[in-house]
DNA sequence: GCGTTACGAGTCTGACCCGTATCGTATTTC
DNA sequence: GAAATACGATACGGGTCAGACTCGTAACGC
């Protein structure tokens, strides 16, 4: 993306913010409609946007430039836990996995799922989203920790895949079509707290 | 695909069976090598299995039914757990989660997430390769509650999903790169099993 | 008002692709 | 050997798209 800020000269005209909007909005828009990443042309933004192709091309190198700015303002507020009881807290991150501000974002995840193993910008991006809000379960499992709610000798990074994973191929993978979305952050985080083992 | 059995009249030349392997193979290695599914051309899949494009129209009706073979062939083999101890089962199933005798699968899997949300031909092959292996870790679970191993009020759904999830959000998603896939499953199935709670 | 830059809209060239058709040739049955 | 069908190769019309370009117009600083 060009810059904003460091720009006190401007001779001519100044480019539209409108534009700018009307660009990142027409390509999440035609995403969230089903449009794949490499189906989506220049031009078909262009028209949604209701804009000149030029206007875009002066603003990204290219298809990839814009989608990284495109996701990058899709990713939306994290979770705040309440940092009261530890299940409650681990509760409600599970349940804000794959979840969004933004409904066009639950359409949108699986599409990145290729890209991640083949650019290393995409993987790059995605692992920004991703690993505050690991750090922010990780936070929660090791004051759970210091509490002595959790036991000492638990593997945090395991934990959090362990917390983390049901939810997320079920959201964007719809793994087991029989398994009841809304009450799995509880479910989860039961289960992984109690164990399966008889004893 | 064309039948083959039911063939007994047979006029002209008959086809050659090493064109239908030739064009499968090609069509699974340009998807190994990184071509997204909508990104493959019949042309491409042509000139690299060495076959006119017009041997692939006569088996095939289009670039879909031609994928939906393709993919069949891939699904190889389910591993078969040993039926001694629960957990040692438990841990070969998680294992072999995303796991394929054909190393390219491994690269083809993510390519399937978008197409298993739009559409519902590509979600009904995704969960006949799938709902086999969760029947085989539905069936270890049972009988770890039978054998009294596993608690009987577990929701065998969840713990499915629990098992699962991990291994497969760090196979397919590159979810978090500091995790160790190889120890994984064992790592997994100790945690879900023990549970994490102090007690 | 003048130079500068951005704007939406559109054009143009060169790719690439689909799906069909047509080559000359090869392989099968009758 | 004749009819039938397959083969690889290639050509075709029709389509989409990337990027660079051109319009006439609009918004800014001086």
């Amino acid at each position: 993306m060009t810059s904003t800020a460091d720009a006190p000269r401007s001779p001519g005209r100044p480019r539209s913010i409108r534009a700018d909007e009307a660009i990142i909005e027409a390509t999440l828009d035609l995403l969230a409609e089903g449009s794949t990443i490499e189906a989506l042309s220049i031009e078909a933004i262009a028209t949604r946007a209701g804009v000149g192709k030029a206007t875009i091309y002066r603003r990204w190198a290219g298809k990839d430039a814009l989608l990284l700015d495109a996701l990058r303002r899709l990713k939306g507020v994290m979770a705040q836990p309440a940092g009261h009881s530890v299940r409650d807290d681990l509760v409600l991150l599970v349940g804000a996995i794959g979840k969004n501000v933004d409904p066009r974002a639950a359409k949108i995840m699986p599409c990145l799922a290729p890209a991640v193993n083949r650019s290393a910008d995409q993987f790059q991006l995605y692992q920004n989203i991703i690993s505050p809000r690991r750090q922010l379960m990780r936070e929660v499992l090791r004051r759970g920790i210091d509490e002595g709610v959790l036991r000492a000798d638990i593997d945090v990074e395991v934990t959090m895949a362990l917390l983390t994973g049901p939810m997320l191929i079920q959201r964007v993978l719809q793994w087991n079509p029989d398994l009841d979305e809304q009450s799995l952050p509880e479910r989860v985080v039961d289960a992984v707290l109690e164990g399966i083992q008889a004893r």
